[in-house]
DNA sequence: CAATATGTTCAATACGAATTGAACGAAACT
DNA sequence: AGTTTCGTTCAATTCGTATTGAACATATTG
């Protein structure tokens, strides 16, 4: 592969290292897919320790998430004992699978609190003209109705357009 | 007010202040603004301080960067030496605003390293037959055919609605 | 103008999360 | 059956980043 290539193979790798990193996911899972992305033959994860510097338990585990998503899979290569990873390209459905993950299980616990809030002010109703009590539930309402607004975009726009 | 009420509160603060940090932009500006969008009066930085159990150097960096972002504003208390603080509650601004400054600009980085590709590539034509420079033509158009169904979500669904 | 009160900055620190690597189990060879 | 190769796990460690707090700058008071 001609240097200048692989000089651009290198940034791709290390940007997506970055963005990796800057969502809170770790480094090294964006510069392991970045790798077998930019690999035309499937990848073990001996390539990825020598290719990227890192230990085969951080191989082993950015893999296994990145199965997890669904961005690489495991290829089998006749002869090859050791597992071949190669990428997937269809980036709309890595990324919703990836955010389904991350975002998606968030929301429950907060879901639980803001229920509590509600059933809380509307027991309590008694309470209204305490300014304090009132004051909290349009707080509550408030929340509420962004809560449900962004649930409405979540649902409509973004997951169903990355499937496209 | 009532300790169930100042519970709740509790947990508003906590779950925001989780929030936050799981998507690395730290637990205290979460918390603050929770503190302070669940407090009748504007808060000041000795306020986060006290409830908070924090540095008064942590308060105000936080309360700086809810600022940038149009979270909380300043109001004036007359009498007052200390700066008061209210939040906002026109969550779509806040989040549009925030999220603009983070994911924005990290764009751009990618751009550039995207169109150096192509240049690359499209310079280099004539080893379109070698299947290596073959390979990663494809790999990088589906870069970049992904890159602008993104640019499009981004700019269309999620800016557009947050803000409604 | 000195004294006090307040907000900001940034080098030092503490903390948590990412990474390592040795130990282990499983599978594939001879 | 014994030996080697490979992947996984998880306690120990490393590393980066959030947080602190002392020093400083600025504003306010008497």
């Amino acid at each position: 592969m001609s240097s200048e290539l692989e000089a651009l193979r290198q940034r791709f790798i290390e940007r997506a290292g970055q963005i990796t990193q800057s969502i809170g996911i770790g480094r090294v899972i964006g510069q392991s897919f970045a790798h077998i992305y930019f690999s035309p033959e499937p990848q073990t994860l001996d390539d990825l320790t020598q290719a990227l510097q890192i230990s085969k338990g951080s191989a082993s585990m950015s893999v296994r998430q990145l199965e997890q998503w669904g961005a690489v899979r495991q290829v089998w290569i006749k002869g090859e004992r050791k597992d071949h990873y190669e990428a997937n390209d269809d980036f709309g459905r890595i990324i919703r699978r990836a955010l389904l993950d991350l975002i998606g299980r968030r929301m429950e616990t907060t879901d639980t609190l803001l229920e509590d809030s509600e059933a809380y002010v509307k027991r309590d109703q008694g309470k209204s003209q305490d300014p304090e009590h009132a004051f909290m539930e349009r707080r509550i309402k408030k929340l509420r109705h962004f809560r449900d607004r962004a649930q409405y975009i979540w649902d409509s726009s973004v997951l169903r357009l990355l499937l496209k």
